[in-house]
DNA sequence: TGCATATTAGAACGATCATACTAAAACTAA
DNA sequence: TTAGTTTTAGTATGATCGTTCTAATATGCA
């Protein structure tokens, strides 16, 4: 029927993502998608639509490439562990990092979320699917002893998601081992934490 | 010798804050700083110098009325009243406004930290600021015996630092008071947690 | 081979961007 | 009162914004 793309839209929108996840959406001109992508104004709206359009898919791809595949990693770990990798895995991401792009999740919940109903609810959706991991291996070291029962497995996910959040900015204007690893400690030692009595 | 300003500086730059503090720098355009300021661009050109540098002075006045007015109230509590009602009013804040603003600050970390080292050490200035009242506030809390010693002030303050930042992100894209108070609740229940042997 | 369709390259669009200019008005110090 | 300065208002500037259009090219199926 027609002629076939030249373009893998999967690489394109992993070039996409490079460039909205460094500089976020105002700041990423439609020109800085072009020369990032390798193809042309026509091609990318005809294949993707506008920019918003564009951005919203490189979201959605961020997300099951670097949140969920980070998720599913650390679910196959002991609950304990896999919680200790995540966090661990963000620390370091953020500290090997040259460009300081922290997580595009959040930086698309500061940019856009709060004006932008649809990407808020993309937002809030991958903060819940980290929640859940978090409620879900905390339920699970509960039961088989190895995460104390001080604090219920909803209560210390939130905790670590707003934790995780945290390092997120930090890593952005204050890149310092010491810093992001001391705002984690004390919540990994929570995991510890006996119930009373216990 | 000339003639006077009809503008009230201050109040200029507190107009220039709310757009800056809910937009952003890049999606803010000179055209809204214009209306939203009510002077003309020649007017404000003139006080002012650029965009860039109108927004580094709406930062330093944020840090001024928001952060460090933030700090002396909350430095004349007793220290541990002072980090409760801290983080509190944080809470507080961030649910009462309809334009889930969230912190300048924090804003500023994401948007131009990475890219703009003058901005950096703004960001990270500030921050130090916020992580040297916690410090201050568990060290003297520990030394009249409200807060416990199982992490050095300076463990505990990387710790808060890092929660309030998730709080203000969170803030931005889940402003649920329940989420909100969860994430804060383990750091404030940490200050109860007395050393080994204590 | 040729029709239908999609892709490509690249110029061009109007709108808006940050910024600068022009000229009149307003004020102070002498 | 007047010279000197800085404000004001409004317009103009060139650049860049996101987006679309024009052709030419390439492909699959008849």
């Amino acid at each position: 029927m027609a002629r076939p793309r030249e373009f893998d839209e999967d690489a394109v929108l992993d070039a996409a993502v490079q460039r909205f996840w460094s500089h976020g959406y105002e700041a990423t001109s439609v020109r800085d998608l072009i020369a990032g992508t390798g193809l042309t104004a026509a091609s990318l709206y005809n294949a993707f639509g506008d920019k918003r359009a564009l951005y919203g898919r490189s979201l959605s791809r961020y997300v099951d490439n670097s949140i969920d595949d980070r998720i599913r990693r650390c679910s196959e770990l002991p609950p304990r562990a896999g919680v200790r990798a995540f966090l661990a895995e963000i620390v370091e991401r953020s500290l090997a990092d040259p460009d300081h792009k922290g997580c595009m999740v959040v930086n698309a919940a500061l940019e856009l979320a709060p004006h932008d109903e649809e990407f808020r609810k993309t937002v809030a959706g991958a903060l819940a699917r980290i929640e859940g991991f978090f409620r879900r291996s905390v339920a699970a070291g509960q039961a088989d002893g190895t995460i104390g029962r001080a604090l219920p497995p909803e209560a210390l996910a939130r905790h670590l998601l707003g934790v995780l959040m945290g390092v997120r900015v930090l890593a952005r204007a204050r890149p310092e081992r010491e810093l992001l690893e001391g705002v984690i400690a004390p919540a990994l030692a929570l995991l510890d934490a006996r119930g009373a009595g216990e």
